[in-house]
DNA sequence: ATCAATTGCGTTATGCTATAACGTGTGTCA
DNA sequence: TGACACACGTTATAGCATAACGCAATTGAT
């Protein structure tokens, strides 16, 4: 028993083990490491590392995860029924964060500039681009003032 | 004897760990980890990870030495002369890189257009901003023929 | 039906990345 | 000369991520 469950559509069906990181990481306001995840979930039964980073490596194909590469932590995507997201297959847009360093929320954002202006660098240079990151660290508009 | 050695001048006198530290990662092809670079310099003394981790916190500062975020490792600065790096004080840009997952190689560039346009996008949120990572991992044109 | 391939899962062990906390030596400068 | 800042060395520990094993369930082709 398990093998994913049938869900609504639009999203892939996720297994058990998925919906509850998903759901942990969706209920946060902040970013979460793959650690603090877990412990949020040994009441489920969770154990060890390897159950939480397949889920999220899951997740992430999915388009419904994102991982902020300077802050070796999680967030769920923002935007998850725009085309943006979703590494899995048709997709035109990179995503943007930005995160406050006082706080701890974290902006989605996407720019169409931003990514064609890349692409051009790319395409003029004979690079491939398999996966973009663009993350800004600094202060909300709350925190800054 | 543990303070800085005055040197030719445009460049911030550096202590003998951080000039090892930066012979180092200025003599590599691809970026390097921390632990990687305690390797290499076990013969010159180093034992212990702290070594690295603070000459290259202010190789770092000193806009000499990029960390790739999405690595978890440094480069030497690509234009080590120009007012693009420097996180110390006056610098405009935010310096994006280009990272070949096949051969290691990292392209280091800048965009002012892409530079405004994240600018634009934290004026219109009041996000202030104070380090932005740009890291685009695909091939280069070598790898990817 | 059944066998092979695939996928998810659980467990143990391990490896890589980074920092805390302590004490030492040295140069600066009021 | 005494307070301060800074670089350094060492030990220990914290935090992030994956390798390698074996089992269970599902899928799909023959």
């Amino acid at each position: 028993m398990n093998a994913p469950v049938s869900s609504p559509a639009s999203t892939p069906a996720l297994t058990k083990n998925q919906s509850l990181v998903f759901e942990v990481l969706n209920s946060s306001d902040a970013p979460m490491s793959a650690y603090t995840i877990l412990d949020k979930l040994r009441d489920h039964g969770f154990r060890a590392p390897l159950q939480v980073y397949r889920a999220l490596d899951k997740l992430t194909e999915f388009g419904m995860v994102h991982r902020l590469e300077s802050l070796n932590a999680f967030v769920a995507c923002a935007h998850p029924n725009s085309e943006c997201c979703s590494t899995g297959h048709g997709h035109h847009g990179t995503v943007a964060f930005a995160i406050c360093e006082s706080c701890g929320h974290v902006f989605e954002f996407h720019d169409h500039q931003v990514d064609h202006r890349l692409g051009d660098w790319a395409k003029g240079k004979g690079f491939k681009p398999a996966k973009t990151t663009i993350e800004i660290r600094g202060l909300c508009e709350a925190c800054a003032a």
